[in-house]
DNA sequence: AGACTTACTATACAAAAGTATATCGTTTAG
DNA sequence: CTAAACGATATACTTTTGTATAGTAAGTCT
């Protein structure tokens, strides 16, 4: 694993290596935006249709829902599946790594939660 | 910890509990925007002062530079500080809770590299 | 035939985020 | 006295992101 923590521990170095910076706009690409955790979360719940979706994410529009979706679909976090039998159903839902993108939301939640709490002891 | 993961896994619930919506909102909110990560990396690497910063982030503005110091500073992620000595010096250090978003920048990182294995794989 | 459902798309607009460029106030150096 | 360095702020603008509202296309239900 990469360890951005080790290098500026060691600190060998005074710039972060380019492949730890792309891969990390990488991963702002795909959860940065109003709507994109929201709808992953959804997924991981099992709201696998466009109308489920728009249900499930209070206030979501059909063409941000739309645009989102795509935008996730072309970064390979969700894969778009028509069952083409009447009636036409259309199902999303998460690749492997769109699955593995758990580890950052819970890295997220944590530090969010242990943040809380020392901002809270600081008054 | 938190982990969203095994709350998944249980599958006893189909909503995000609401502390995780907000811990993972604050997470959000000090990393999104075009400079907050890089100013954060930077003061990794001992880039103190707003002039060391304003040259190692090629092409931020002093305007920006200054705006997001400040959010973040609100945000409890850095301390401002003021060497009234002559000459007047201001230094900026990230607190306890501004180097712990190192754990969720390594996820972002670890997760960045993995996707783009998978993706080349794809090809 | 007409209304309803699913899965969208189109157009226009508003708000947020970021950029460009210039300027300020204090201090110190020549 | 003048100029340069530091740590910003001011104003105007452009770009990106998100919202509002309406409409489309294909099928199903009554």
């Amino acid at each position: 694993m990469s360890s951005f923590r080790e290098l500026i521990e060691q600190a060998a170095v005074n710039q972060c290596p380019r492949q730890f910076t792309l891969a990390l706009k990488d991963t702002m690409n795909v959860v940065s935006g109003k709507w994109k955790l929201p709808i992953i979360a959804a997924l991981f719940y099992q709201k696998n249709r466009f109308k489920d979706l728009l249900e499930s994410l209070e206030g979501v529009t059909p063409r941000m829902l739309s645009k989102e979706l795509k935008e996730l679909e072309i970064n390979g976090m969700i894969e778009r599946t028509v069952n083409n039998h009447p009636p036409v159903l259309v199902a999303y839902k998460l690749t492997e790594s769109g699955k593995n993108i758990i580890t950052v939301i819970d890295a997220m939640i944590d530090w969010g939660l242990l943040h809380r709490k020392s901002e809270m002891e600081m008054i």
